[in-house]
DNA sequence: CGTCGGTTTGAGAGCCTTCAATTCTCGTGG
DNA sequence: CCACGAGAATTGAAGGCTCTCAAACCGACG
């Protein structure tokens, strides 16, 4: 769980500039904010539309997405409580927003955020942080994938969705998948039937075991972790 | 050419956190610091040393990667003049730096950048200005090229240079790669001859033309856009 | 003129995709 | 509680694309 747990403020006291406290993090502020609730499976915004708002996840999981001309899907992101949405948004959605499951999130005005970070450095500051940290995300999550053969692809998937649960893998751990095998697909640049393949080759090889498509326990967590970083594929 | 083109100040001027104008831009703060110089091939900083300076590139152009344990070259990104380099940075470098060709680049210390920040908020703005700007293209350039088969890859890289060369490409445009067809290979996500192969497909094609490995000459542009695009490969 | 790094080309193997069919899962309604 | 149906997941076969290994080519440079 990576939300913090600080006293929710009343919107109220946010919105003037001039009260808002110098140690104010993004996250402090947004859980002040009004809650949304939405369904699986709805969409929050669609790319393209003028990006209003940014959003702190409470519960649930996203992904962020968009399509290729020719028709493929490209999932960007996963998105999970504590996550926020839309901090490097221009002025349109670059990516449309999924609920994998019903979601609850804390929703702020992008302009009101734009108004209150002029007024306190300590804030934009926190705004610098988020960013280097999707950037960092970005470059750790989603980069190596490109190099790295099916496998060892859904290896890491399964490491950094049990990250983003707040465990790193240990023998036993449990790793709930809320995800489709289509997301998951998207998601590493395969097809649902390789990623498929793959749960199939890590289960035979009993690096993981399946007690449903959703729920993943790990097994041989070296074998999992070198997978996932890419070391050599040999039996 | 992305560089701004605000007169230099001295260095003096800017090291008082209190001299620094509220219309400062990070590219024109930087352009008044030391100018250092690197040959090619040279590297500029390694992967996991402590990160203690934020560059601007004033020529040349630079890659960015680390190596998975696997042994594979991962270039994050190519930079170019008027690039930022060290922005998202920590207290380690991420990656290595390494110059494709002889750089010059003005340098200026992290710590004193920060402090700079903490008393300038159109700064502090600038920087998020910037960050924004580097998760953009992250995911315009790298994102898709892993749906994507390898002709579509080298198109999508030959647009890229393109564009950070200040050219749309158009019928006849001339595209310069300084790097090699390892580095190309290696930031792809391939191996050199694939990327090979591609570029022979794409003259066989007629949608390039190549006086020599490093010159291409852009033929049908429509054909060109739209395999970077990612529209269906088919002949 | 020889060397060395980079590039191209070829052959074969392996991985991933496509297409198609089957099985499984789970929510819904009887 | 059970049966059913729709979407998801799995499995199989065939083909295409990319990789590996290897050799030949090219150009810059001493």
């Amino acid at each position: 769980m990576l939300m913090h747990s600080s006293a929710p403020l009343a919107a109220h006291q946010i919105v003037d500039p001039s009260s808002v406290a110098e140690a104010m993090t993004l996250t402090a502020l947004l859980r002040a904010q009004n809650k949304v609730a939405f369904n699986a499976k709805r969409t929050i915004f669609h790319e393209e539309a003028p990006a209003d708002s940014v959003l702190l996840l409470e519960s649930g999981t996203v992904s962020l997405f968009r399509f290729l001309p020719n028709g493929r899907r490209l999932i960007s992101r996963f998105l999970f409580a504590g996550d926020i949405i839309g901090l490097s948004f221009d002025d349109e959605y670059p990516v449309s927003a999924e609920c994998v499951t019903p979601v609850t999130a804390y929703q702020l005005s992008r302009s009101v955020l734009q108004r209150l970070c002029a007024h306190s450095p300590a804030l934009q500051n926190d705004v610098v942080r988020v960013l280097k940290g999707e950037l960092t995300s970005e470059h750790e999550d989603h980069l190596p994938l490109m190099h790295q053969p099916s496998d060892s692809r859904v290896a890491r998937l399964l490491r950094m969705v049990a990250r983003r649960n707040g465990a790193e893998c240990q023998k036993g751990l449990p790793i709930q998948l809320l995800m489709t095998r289509g997301d998951i697909a998207d998601y590493l640049g395969l097809t649902n039937e390789t990623v498929s393949r793959s749960f199939k080759k890590l289960k035979d090889q009993g690096v993981i075991s399946e007690s449903s498509p959703n729920l993943i326990r790990v097994e041989d967590v070296q074998r999992l972790m070198s997978l996932a970083d890419g070391e050599e594929a040999s039996a």
